[in-house]
DNA sequence: GTCTATATCAAGATAGAC
DNA sequence: GTCTATCTTGATATAGAC
């Protein structure tokens, strides 16, 4: 079964985004599929593999994402608001999102992980940079302090809602709309 | 000694800040003060016990930071610039804040922090809300909004700063003052 | 009031049977 | 490819000595 390695590395994404990197287990996945502990040890001898893999599935996924962007022929404000949207239905389906439980986890990660993440970091910035500079003509603006002026914003949006049961992404999109128009 | 309660208090909110409620254990702590595990458990019998100690102390600090604020008669752009100075200086003293890192630690919580920690982010808010609308005539702004972006805004970075290994406050400094200006 | 000693459980991981 | 069995470690927690 080739394809339980990928039901693997699905449930791991989903339970590192819910509980953290250092919280889930090889007992809960395990559990989940109803086989040994051994037997997920044998797709990923260690946890770091396991958590390896999750991540360079994200980054596949960013480099995709970022690609259909780049070849998009729409407005530039347009291309935008469509990757609020897609963030923050990304953000309704799965609570936060992964890179922002594991850089609370950070000091936990084995230190491959650590580079890993910091790769995906950059290219989640560089991403949205690219689009907010395209939609921005004035070269005076820094559009990368907007960028991750953005990201930040809606990660830490995630966490309120998690912890107050409530959504928050209408409340940050009015603040994010006033910080980008003219 | 009625002080090692104290001490005990403040290692476990530094410990939560890096490692997160779960990943923090009474072993390190014990070993810290060179004592058993047994004795920090005479201090908090449970762990439970431990993190509403340091849930409690947090919300009494921001009770009292709150009241000095409204006192305080300084005119309001000058009063929230102080507060995003206090934020960026408690932030590098304390690498993240200890409510991001409950927020990403939710689910796992006991109910009883739960719910002191929704109060605690409610009193925060509320705080930066008073401030900025101190500072805003116009009716029409939604200044609670503006608040939960800046908070947003704060958290989100420093966890960035936590994984990139840089400071990305002045990124996001410029952003929320492009957010506040006229 | 602080300790030792211990119980209990779940974690990550490995060896080797089938 | 999946299993059983087992090891080691570290977690929360309790009982009871001093």
């Amino acid at each position: 079964m080739e394809n339980r390695k990928t039901q693997i590395i699905e449930l791991a994404s989903s339970l590192i985004r819910k509980k953290g990197y250092s919280t889930f287990s090889y007992e809960e996945i395990s559990k989940h599929f109803s086989v040994t502990k051994a037997s997920i040890h044998y797709h990923f001898e260690k946890k770091e593999d396991l958590g390896l893999a999750v991540l360079d599935r994200l980054y596949q996924a960013l480099l995709n994402y970022r690609s259909v962007l780049q070849q998009s022929s729409k407005p530039a404000e347009e291309k935008l608001y469509d990757c609020f949207i897609d963030l923050t239905r990304h953000f309704e389906k799965n609570d936060i999102s992964l890179t922002t439980s594991l850089k609370a986890d950070y000091c936990m990660l084995p230190e491959s992980m650590k580079q890993k993440l910091q790769e995906i970091v950059e290219l989640e910035l560089s991403t949205i940079d690219e689009i907010v500079a395209e939609g921005i003509d004035d070269p005076a603006v820094n559009t990368r302090a907007l960028a991750i002026t953005i990201l930040s914003t809606f990660e830490g949006a995630l966490q309120y809602n998690r912890a107050m049961q409530k959504d928050f992404i209408p409340d940050i999109m009015y603040g994010i709309n006033r910080l980008l128009r003219r």
